[in-house]
This record gives C-alpha cells, structure tokens and sequence, in this order.
DNA sequence: AAGTGGTCTAGACCACCAT
DNA sequence: TGGTGGTCTAGACCACTTC
C-alpha cells in the first residue's frame, strides 16, 4: 500500500516527531484525494507496525519508534540485518548438498523418504568471529537447483527473484539447546555451553510448507526484538 | 468482532478440518447478514493470526493451528499461559515494596527521581522447580495501591479490571544474560549458568509507559513461539 | 457543538482461478 | 464464463474528546 509506505517513511525519516499529532483522517482523505476507509487501512496497519497510537477523540499520535531498533521481527534474513546494522560480516558456505532426509528433517518437513532435500550449512562471521550457524533445509520439489554462488548472497532473494517463488508466512520457534559437535566444528564459541536456536518453519502462498531453517546463535550475540499490540 | 471469534472458534474447535475451504466472502455475507468488508475485515484477522490462508481466485482455507501450540506471543501473563499449559504452578512473592528508582529503573520507565515504584519480585515454581523469576516495576502514578494478596494472583487481572488501566501495546526484548545474585537467590539453577531474559516495556492506551518487566527464565526451560506473516 | 476515530454499508471494478 | 478474493468508494451513524 502506497499511502502507508509514504506514511511510514515520512515517521522513520524524522519528519514528523515522536508524541506530534498526525493529520486527521479527512485531512488525509483530502490530502490523498482517496477514500475514508482507505485512509483508515494505511492508518490500521501503522498502528500495527509499531508506528502510531490512535485515540477515539483525540486523533493518531507518532510513536518513538527509535527506542524499537532492529527487529529480526518476521522473516528478514541475516543478510538484511547484517547490513542494516552496518556489521563487517562473511557468509561461509560450509555444505551444500541434496540429501535424502532422516526422520527428523522428514518429520520437520512434512515429507516422505521418497522426496529429497537441498541441505545447506551456513557459518556467519560478524567482526571477525563465527557466531551463527544456519541449517537450511529446503524441499526438492520447490526449489529444484542451488549452488554454491548462490548460498554466498541470499537465498531468499534468489528465490523470490529468480525462482519466482511467494514466501506468505513462517511459524518461528525460539529456545536454548545444548552444543552439537556441528556447532563445535563451525563455530567460535568461546567458554559458552549452549547456544539459542531459533527454528523456522516456512510457507508459501499456497499453504505448502517448503523450508525449516535451524539458526544457532551463540549465546551473548543473540537478540530479539518485538512490537506487540494486546489482543490482536 | 464477534464474527471473527465465531469463525476462530469454530477452527479451534476443530469442527473445521486444517485444509478444508471456508465458505466463500459472499456466503459468509449472506450467512452473518452483514457487507462484505465487514466479512472481509474478520478474515483478514483468522489470516494474520495463523487461522486461515486466503487464495485469490480460490478462497480461504484453513491451516493446521495445532502445529502453532502454545504462543508466548503477545502479552499473555505466566498466570494465562500455565493455565492453557495444566502445569502444577505456584507463585511465591518474593519482594513487594515501594521504591525510589535507581539510575537503571528511571531510564527504563523513562521516569525522575521524584518519581516512585512498585517492586516486585515473584518466582514461579512448576513442578516442584523454581524456573522464573518475575521482576516488575510499576510507576505508581498509575498504581497506586498494590498488596502481596494481588501479586499472589495475577497483576495484569487487577489493574485492567480494579483499577481499569487499559493496557495497549509492548516492546519486548529477548537475551542471554549471566546470572545475578538474585537468580540465584531465587531460582533452582542447576548447573546452567546464564538466564533467558524477557523484557517487557508496557504501554497504556494513551501511550504513556507504565510498566517495564524482566523475566528470568532457566534455560532449558524456556520456549517462545511466533507466527509471522511475510511483509506486514 | 464541532472534531476525532470506530464501525458498517451497498456497490463497483479488478486480477486470478477453474471449467 | 462464473466464482473467488483484492481494492476502493461515498456515505452513514456512533462514541469519545474538546471547547
């Protein structure tokens, strides 16, 4: 939606200060030369996103959106956060191979021992130190050819670009697990004995589930961020 | 809206098996005896909140809620979710006082030193072991009265219901953190030596900060569960 | 009383999917 | 082609806030 992009950017650029009444719905409506209710849904999904308050009587006020840096919220990938933060960081590509799956990656996948999976191992440096480890597993039937090239940049963009693949939504597990002798080989993990792993089970737009990612943070370098409305 | 929490009802209930289609827009439209958008507007929250999945040119279909057991999402209270668990539980108040905030307290309320708060310590104990440990401090102007007997209970119950505070959205932060004293005072560790640390900054309605809590929780104890829509 | 956001309506046109 | 969801419109009534 355009209205709220421009909205969005218009707050993250600084423009508009923190607690500074937005225009009221007509003056946007007048603003946009749109509708109401169009007005309404870009308004709606700001207030979603961490972006407004409004208030019956009052009017939309500016949030202080500064105080909710970096979300990993959603589905970003490491690249864009890497980036976004303006780290030094390296991908390393330490496997790439199609596999027929064991039980767990059948079970995680929802598949069959007749199917077969792309199974890539991703080491990722930040400031000269190995402190992610990212197992991806994606079903064969979706995602039919990956090399090495294209695990170095983004996967994700590889995907939605090239594939042409709809990414729709991901079911997001967060916990503490203790050391595989995988994390001991690909890792710098200092004196710590666990690390935080966060699962990922990805869907695309026709429901059909196509990926389940294992993210393995060493323990000091992890953070998550959220913006939650109550009762959404 | 009333026609969401009939529609979500029914999946829950599993009356609607994962997969099946659910009527058509126009169907519902005749059924609930109400416009499209409101229709519209009901399912576009099954589909942000993991219910359904919505196809152009398809329709709208029912996805597998059991896989997305037990959500920490949200705001939900200890009390809630080891209810929704059928965990033996207990909580145990361990400090309840009112204080002047040091250095770390004011930026965190974002509050002066004149200001004064409520400090509570509470552990949670399932099965036997103490594995949380619950800090909350709360800007007494907007709390002003606080007994043991509501801590023992469940805060967030009391305030939106006794005191009537409305509370809105919140910010939270998930990390590792090393063990202060106070864990170990109050917790059953075993041998980990870091906590999962929650931070939770809580908003009322009119945006101003009232609460912000730390949860501490032993690590092989903790969990947390999201379900993201991809771009919102 | 005037202005604000909250909710709903009845209708329109479009893009996509199955047939 | 007919059915589906996606988007938008112009208008209505309500509850709340402010003056």
């Amino acid at each position: 939606m355009v209205i709220y992009e421009d909205l969005a950017e218009t707050i993250k650029s600084g423009k508009w200060r923190p607690n500074t009444k937005l225009p009221s719905e007509n003056e946007l409506v007048a603003h946009y030369e749109t509708s109401r209710e169009t007005i309404r849904k870009a308004l709606n999904l700001l207030s979603q996103n961490g972006y407004i308050q409004k208030m019956k009587g009052k009017g939309s006020f500016v949030l202080d959106v500064s105080r909710f840096d970096f979300p990993i919220s959603g589905l970003v990938s490491f690249k864009e956060v890497a980036e976004k933060l303006g780290h030094d960081s390296k991908t390393i590509v330490e496997e790439l191979e199609l596999i027929k799956p064991n039980e767990e990656i059948r079970t995680r996948l929802n598949i069959s021992h007749k199917d077969s999976v792309w199974k890539v191992i991703r080491s990722r440096e930040i400031n000269g130190e190995r402190i992610i480890l990212d197992k991806d597993f994606f079903n064969r039937k979706y995602v039919s050819h990956l090399t090495r090239d294209i695990c170095e940049g983004s996967i994700y963009e590889y995907l939605e670009k090239e594939v042409g693949l709809k990414i729709s939504f991901a079911k997001k597990e967060i916990s503490v697990d203790e050391l595989t002798e995988e994390d001991h080989r690909y890792l710098d993990l200092k004196e710590y004995d666990h690390v935080v792993v966060v699962r990922n089970y990805v869907y695309l737009e026709d429901a059909s589930l196509f990926q389940y990612t294992e993210s393995r943070h060493r323990l000091d370098k992890f953070r998550f961020v959220e913006f939650a409305r109550r009762g959404v």
